[in-house]
DNA sequence: CTTGACTCTATAGCCGACTGTAGACTTTAT
DNA sequence: ATAAAGTCTACAGTCGGCTATAGAGTCAAG
């Protein structure tokens, strides 16, 4: 009968099976507490944190707040907001909706993408590759059809020029 | 009368200028370089780069790349592949082609999560927000909607928790 | 009582595509 | 002649969300 067994309704859990439980690394763990998204409810003697079971609804609350599209700053934001007894909901409907209107660009983006992608392809296959160029690659596309290309990470906007 | 435009045309350009032409900033010119995308033709006795008209070239073959969704990597490879003489084109299209799947996926995800998001703000519309929760974030999605987030940035794939 | 699993803090690294800075040198315009 | 603008190298920083490492301390089982 392990420890976590023993005492495994209503009380106190070390870090390592918070994380077994909610699926989540130890080391995110403690990551997200030091971007104040959790804390622990006590320490035992020597600094161990040990946790509640309210933890496990919090990391629902992160999850799903994530899930939404929330940054991690935003969801620690809301948590701090309800800590101090606030219901930031305006807010929270806010960003979602932002959020809401971020991926209908984003799949407009992408989808008009696909379809450039596509032509692409379709017409290497319908033409085969002309000479000179590499692959087909420069004629594939039309000149209007170079964009910045989405899903990839790095800046998300190409952060215009600066002009001294 | 400036020097650009006193030989303006089948002369060698300094990076300024270049960087001005094909709207790209001088730093990430040199950083291109750095990543073997382009190179100068040659440099002044004091160490300017020079380029030729070919650069121009290249730079739109490089931003068609990146366009159809090559990473700065990938297209290197390609370059330099080009340079021995060799002409890539089964690898290129297997890369076209893996990034179309990559694209539907993301496509379908973005999609499912959209669907998600909207109908989450459309029950806080029409039913208010329910009480203990923090904006009925927690209710408005059931657990089977949490997902891992599409479209930020961040490690694509989750990478597996480490079994010791 | 030892061994191995667990935990601690602090800090650095990763991905991708840049962007920005410091400090020195060169070129161009007045 | 001088000042402004351009260029050089080398390297650090950005974004977001982790992940990994080092080195030390703690704890439970055999």
């Amino acid at each position: 009968m392990t420890p976590a067994e023993r005492d495994a309704r209503g009380s106190l859990r070390k870090i390592g099976e918070v994380a077994k439980r909610s699926d989540i690394a130890v080391e995110t763990l403690r990551f997200y507490e030091s971007r104040g998204l959790i804390e622990p409810a006590g320490r035992t003697a020597s600094g161990y944190r040990l946790y509640d079971d309210s933890v496990f609804e919090r990391l629902a609350f992160v999850k799903k707040s994530q899930a939404v599209g929330f940054t991690l700053d935003q969801i620690a934001w809301i948590i701090a907001e309800a800590r101090e007894g606030r219901r930031p909901c305006v807010e929270v409907r806010k960003m979602a909706r932002q959020r809401l209107n971020e991926l209908d660009e984003k799949l407009a983006e992408l989808r008009r993408y696909r379809r450039d992608l596509k032509r692409t392809l379709d017409a290497w296959d319908r033409e085969g590759v002309k000479e000179g160029m590499i692959c087909g690659l420069i004629e594939g596309l039309d000149a209007a059809a170079v964009r910045p290309l989405p899903g990839r990470s790095g800046r998300r906007q190409p952060a215009e020029r600066r002009k001294p």
